[in-house]
DNA sequence: AGAAATCGCTCG
DNA sequence: GTACGAGCGATTTCTC
């Protein structure tokens, strides 16, 4: 049994090479070993009776018997494997114990939390929580084990240490805290204080490393073998779970988890300095774990009778519709299938396909609302493109989202509880998933009537406050463009404004279709411009004079045209870029031979700047505004949060009021150039807030 | 039969 | 071949 398989494969080849070393170095525990280890330590003298005191600053305050007698402390063996075996943990049973320990613990200015639970799930039960304040040394505090008579209860233990795991001003770290804010809110204990994470830290210094498993970065960046879990529940189909492990074994593997977690906020600190990451870390992605963990578990009330009604009154629609296109068509054909509507508009009805897909002939949106624009009203055939489009749209509405909604309403509390993805996206956004609340329809009068079921509680109103062009005056801040800076400044609509200069006329003269080309015009920088696509989304537009468009945007806003070259440039320069607070997305397609490739690098360059910073923007005021929330104590829960925008769910007294605190918050999460303007809606559903 | 890919559509 | 970032449902295609 010399060597494990880590079930990992990026190290096994590390790991083969380190087999023989382990020869020599002590067998990595076996939960027999891990129970020997833990029983030698085991019948200390209770702490408060140490003559040395509980007040005492922590270095003499050791928890542990003998320290470190047989191996040299952790920092001496550089290159050497480690294991469990040469850290020092303990179990914490007693009430003295613990009350020394919560002692022990308010005296740090580190403290590496960890819960061990019966599962993963939001099902999951509490069986004790691990901390770790000095590297190789570690405590776990059971409250469900296979012995409960040999320690305390849940309620006890949480009573005494909720007040440190909810004080802001004890920094915490861990590894993936946001899960353990989640299992701790399910106690009513809301985690506070999160300093440093170690894996949101890892993914911000390297998205591109395929695992940020705690075991991974222990071996990483510690050359460190953890006990996998494997060894104490066993894995796959007979698997146990925590709250079956002895003891013994149990406080080795769990204390192991903040000893390695706080281990790793002293490796990863440095490393996230020289990356300009460590304010990012600190201040924003730790503490928001938290915030996201609040949110996923307040979830959103939403009305099903309301849903249902909707989805059956579309149902009926949609009926219809089918029996129309078929009549029209005058043969039977699945219109939710493309190929078959495919087959039946081009080849039986006679249009001709222009665009294809990499299997096939696209019948999408775009190419559907060309053929319906051939409609001749006179002749029943033509109109199959148009009822398509209906029929698209109302199928997608009952089965993405009344459906799909519906079977996502928690039955207990008749709320939808999404999950927040802090950092699985490219440019550093959120993603709202299972199910996705960040894409409820808005635009279509139909789909905006589904917000009507997302509603407050009885005596609340939904507070839904958005930041104001916030990609673009992000855009005037990062390229100093000076009349960009101005408009802001000055308050002025900035499409109307950028309207005036692209088609050289007064402000007050522009039109509402300048206007509205103007805006698509500032879409399109954000997004990296092209002619092309600059011509394809504004009617009627060649080209050629969307490429004289641009162009004359460059030359009213140098500013930006410098700031366009120079993320390219970056990106060139240095393989990636940054956004304000330092987040950094690699573009490899950046140096491609492959031209399409290169230019579709450049549009990344831009955009993941832009977008990036707006992420760092209301990520902050998201912490902020919670921050608010929790010294204030109001009585105000942050429900969900859409790129710009926020959803609170507040009392009906002083709405109004906590609406401009929040936007306040919102607008002070950093400063900039240009003045921050977010605005707020209040209403009973979330048709009506908006 | 079940997994994976494709298409299309919703949002910011 | 063309604007950036996501998630998800239905259908089709692939794989065992």
């Amino acid at each position: 049994p010399v060597f494990r398989d880590l079930g990992f494969n990026r190290y096994q080849e590390e790991a083969r090479r380190l087999a023989a070393v382990e020869q020599e170095t002590p067998p990595h525990p076996t939960p027999q070993a891990a129970k020997e280890r833990v029983h030698e330590t085991h019948g200390l003298p209770p702490i408060a009776g140490e003559s040395k005191g509980i007040d005492t600053p922590i270095a003499a305050v050791d928890l542990e018997e003998d320290s470190e007698q047989s191996a040299p402390p952790f920092e001496e063996r550089v290159g050497e494997v480690e294991t469990a075996a040469t850290g020092s943990y303990e179990a914490i049973t007693t009430r003295e114990q613990l009350d020394a320990l919560v002692s022990v613990l308010r005296a740090q200015t580190m403290v590496s939390v960890d819960t061990e639970t019966t599962g993963l799930g939001r099902d999951a039960d509490l069986c004790g929580l691990s901390f770790s304040w000095r590297p190789g040394h570690g405590v776990y505090v059971p409250v469900l084990s296979p012995h409960p008579q040999e320690h305390l209860d849940t309620a006890t233990v949480l009573a005494a240490l909720k007040p440190l795991l909810e004080d802001a001003a004890l920094p915490k770290c861990g590894h993936n805290l946001k899960f353990d804010t989640l299992v701790l809110l399910r106690e009513g204990v809301h985690l506070r204080g999160v300093a440093f994470d170690s894996l949101p830290a890892s993914i911000l210094l390297d998205p591109a490393q395929s695992s940020h498993k705690l075991d991974n970065l222990a071996f990483a960046h510690l050359r460190y073998r953890m006990i996998p879990i494997s060894d104490l529940i066993g894995s796959a189909a007979d698997q146990g779970s925590m709250d079956q492990v002895p003891l013994p074994a149990a406080t080795v593997y769990a204390a192991e988890d903040t000893d390695i977690a706080l281990r790793l906020f002293h490796a990863l600190t440095p490393e996230l300095e020289a990356h300009g990451l460590a304010a990012l870390v600190r201040e924003i992605e730790a503490p928001l774990g938290c915030v996201l963990a609040e949110m996923e578990t307040n979830g959103i009330l939403c009305d099903p009778v309301e849903l249902r009604r909707q989805g059956e009154a579309l149902k009926e629609r949609v009926e219809e519709l089918r029996k129309e296109v078929q009549a029209a068509a005058g043969f039977e054909f699945q219109v939710e299938s493309t190929t078959q509507l495919a087959a039946a508009l081009f080849d039986r009805l006679g249009y001709s396909s222009a665009k294809k897909t990499k299997t096939g002939r696209s019948t999408d949106i775009t190419v559907l609302e060309k053929l319906a624009a051939t409609e001749d009203r006179s002749d029943p055939k033509t109109s199959v493109p148009r009822l398509v489009i209906e029929y698209r749209q109302l199928t997608k509405l009952i089965s993405t989202y009344l459906n799909n909604l519906i079977a996502s309403i928690h039955p207990e509390d008749g709320r939808i509880h999404s999950t927040f993805h802090q950092l699985v996206t490219a440019t550093g956004r959120l993603a709202s998933h299972n199910p996705n609340l960040q894409n409820i329809p808005v635009r279509s009068e139909t789909g905006r009537q589904i917000r009507k079921a997302f509603h407050a509680a009885p005596g609340h109103l939904l507070l839904c406050a958005d930041y104001s062009q916030i990609e673009l005056r992000l855009l005037a801040h990062l390229s100093q463009d000076a009349a960009l800076l101005e408009a802001f400044e000055r308050g002025q609509d900035i499409h109307t404004t950028v309207a005036g200069e692209v088609f050289g006329v007064a402000p007050e003269t522009v039109t509402k279709e300048q206007r509205a080309r103007a805006k698509t015009i500032n879409f399109g920088i954000i997004y990296g411009i092209t002619p092309y696509g600059l011509a394809r989304r504004i009617e009627g537009m060649d080209v050629a004079t969307a490429m004289e468009l641009i162009a004359q945007y460059k030359r009213r806003f140098p500013g930006i045209e410098r700031f366009l070259q120079q993320c390219v440039r970056e990106a060139l320069e240095q393989g990636y870029v940054c956004t304000l607070s330092g987040r950094r997305r690699a573009i490899p397609e950046i140096d491609s031979p492959n031209r399409n490739l290169r230019n579709l690098g450049e549009r990344l360059a831009i955009n993941s700047v832009v977008q990036g910073s707006a992420a760092d923007l209301i990520k902050a005021a998201m912490v902020n505004v919670q921050q608010r929330i929790d010294r204030d104590r109001l009585p105000l829960k942050m429900l969900l949060q859409i790129h710009d925008e926020l959803v609170l769910e507040t009392p009906e007294a002083h709405a109004q009021e906590y609406a401009a605190l929040v936007c306040a918050e919102m607008e002070r999460a950093m400063t900039l150039s240009v003045p921050l303007r977010a605005e707020a809606g209040i209403g009973y559903d979330w048709l009506s807030a908006h």
